[in-house]
DNA sequence: TACGTTATGTTATACTATAACATAACGTAT
DNA sequence: ATACGTTATGTTATAGTATAACATAACGTA
C-alpha cells in the first residue's frame, strides 16, 4: 500500500483549503461539515457513508442517515467530496473545483485512489461527445487496477 | 427521446448473438437466463434489477433478488451486459467481448444509452495509466449528458 | 425582534445487493 | 441406466445504500 509520508498534513491542508473556499463563496463550513470532510480525509482510501456515520455517531448521538447524506451532498456540490461510483463511497478533493471533470485512479488491492486530472482527458472525451451530437454534462472516468507499490508486492 | 427504428430488431439480434456466444463457449443459456437478457433489450434504456424481478415474477413466482442477480452476474461475466455505476442499472452490449472496456453515453433526459467504443479512449487511458505506474484491470467511463434528440426538443 | 433562509433533527421507508444453505437439473463416465 | 460431480436455481434472511417528508433550530439581516 501506498502511503504519504505525512498524511495529516493532506488533511489539514484539505480542511484549510475548504475553510477557504466557504469563506469566498459565503458557504458555511459548519461543524458537522467540518468533521465529515476530516473523517474523509483521514486517509487517501475511499470512505463509506454509513462507516461516517459510525464515526460522528461516537460523539454526536442525533446522527442518521440523512445528516450524512446532507452533509456528503454539501461537499460534493462544491467539489470538495467526489462519489466513486464503482465503489459506493466517498474521496476528498484536494482542489475543488480547479478542472471541470476529476478522474481517478482505484487500486483493487490496497483501496488507495488518486486523482487523475489530465486536459487531454477532457479534450478526448469531448471531441466524442460531439462526434455523437451529445452535449456533455457530467463524467464519471473510474480507473481500476492496481498501483505502483501493488504490483512490486506481488513480484 | 431517440428511437431506433424497429427495436425489435434489436433484441432479436442481441438474443441470437448471445445464443451463439453461448453455444460457441460452451455456455448455459438456460429460460431464465434468455428471459432476463430479452427484458434487458425491451429498450435501450438502462434496466433496474428489481424492475427485471417484478417482471419475471409475473410468470416465475419463485424469483427472488439472487435469481436476478446472478443471472445478472452470468451476463455480465461475458459481456452480454453492463452494469452502469452511475445509475445502478444494466444494459445490454450488442458486441460482448468485441472491445476489452466498453463506454458510455447517457442520456440525463430520455435515459437511453448508447455504447462508444472507441480505441482512442483506450489507448489514452492506458497512458494515463503508465504515466502514473498504474496496471489497468477495469475501466468505467460514463458519459452523462443531452443525446442529439433531447438537445432539439429543447430548442 | 421579527422574518425568511439554511441547516439539522427525526421517523419512516425505499432501493440495492449478498450470504448461506437446500434442492434440482445437467453432463458424463462407468 | 445409474451414480456422481458440477452447475443452476430455489429459499430464507439480512446487509448495505439512499431518500422522502415533515419538524425544529440556528443564522443573517431588515
Amino acid at each position: 500500500m501506498q502511503h504519504c509520508q505525512h498524511h495529516q498534513q493532506c488533511q489539514q491542508e484539505a480542511i484549510t483549503v475548504a475553510e477557504k473556499y466557504c469563506a469566498t463563496h459565503n458557504l458555511r463550513f459548519t461543524p458537522l461539515r467540518r468533521r465529515v470532510l476530516e473523517l474523509i480525509w483521514t486517509s487517501h482510501e475511499p470512505v463509506k457513508a454509513y462507516d461516517i456515520l459510525d464515526a460522528i455517531s461516537d460523539t454526536d448521538t442525533s446522527s442518521k442517515p440523512p445528516t450524512v447524506y446532507r452533509t456528503l451532498d454539501f461537499l460534493q456540490q462544491y467539489g470538495l467530496v467526489h462519489k466513486l461510483n464503482s465503489q459506493n463511497a466517498y474521496i476528498g478533493c484536494a482542489h475543488p473545483n480547479k478542472h471541470q471533470q476529476c478522474y481517478f485512479l482505484i487500486c483493487t488491492a490496497c483501496s488507495e485512489v488518486s486523482e487523475c486530472c489530465y486536459q487531454s482527458i477532457d479534450t478526448l472525451i469531448q471531441k466524442v461527445a460531439k462526434k455523437n451530437n451529445f452535449t456533455q454534462q457530467h463524467t464519471v472516468l473510474e480507473i481500476q487496477g492496481l498501483c505502483e507499490s501493488c504490483q512490486n508486492e506481488k513480484a
